[in-house]
DNA sequence: AACGTGACAAGGC
DNA sequence: AGCCTTGCCACGT
C-alpha cells in the first residue's frame, strides 16, 4: 500500500480550484499550496492522482506556457484536447499565460481596484 | 545509503 | 531561442 504524503492533498486541493477555461503553472500551484519552490512536487503529485478523481490536472502547465509531456505521447494529446475543449488557444504549441493564466487575472483584478 | 529519475523553474550564457 | 546548471522533493534500485 502506497503512502500518500500530506503535501499531495494540499496540491490536489489547490488544483481543484483552478476555474474552467483557465490554467496555472506548476510553480504557481506549489506556491498556493504553501510549498513555494517545489514545482516538481506538483508534477509528482499529479502523476499519482487516483484514477477516478475529478481534479482538473490538465489545467496545469509549465512556466513556459507549454504542456509538459512529449509531443507524441498519448497524454499530451489528451491534455491538449481537454484544454481546447475549454476554448483555450494554442499558438505554436504554446498557451498565452497573460490571457489564460488564472493567477495573472487575479492580479489584474486587484490592480484594477 | 547513494544515486538516478521525474508531468518543474529560474538564471546564465 | 535553445541548452546547461542548480535547487527542489519523493521514490525505486
Amino acid at each position: 500500500m502506497k503512502t500518500i504524503p500530506h503535501s499531495y492533498k494540499t496540491i490536489w486541493q489547490t488544483v481543484k480550484q483552478i476555474p474552467k477555461g483557465k490554467v496555472a503553472t506548476y510553480g504557481q500551484v506549489a506556491e498556493l499550496a504553501d510549498l513555494k519552490g517545489q514545482a516538481r512536487l506538483v508534477g509528482y503529485a499529479l502523476h499519482n492522482l487516483p484514477e477516478k478523481s475529478k481534479i482538473p490536472w490538465y489545467r496545469v502547465i509549465n512556466s513556459k506556457g507549454k504542456i509538459s509531456f512529449t509531443n507524441s505521447s498519448k497524454t499530451f494529446k489528451l491534455q491538449r484536447r481537454f484544454l481546447v475543449k475549454e476554448c483555450i488557444v494554442f499558438l505554436s504549441n504554446k498557451i498565452d499565460l497573460e490571457k489564460y493564466g488564472w493567477l495573472n487575472n487575479i492580479q489584474k483584478q486587484w490592480k484594477a481596484i
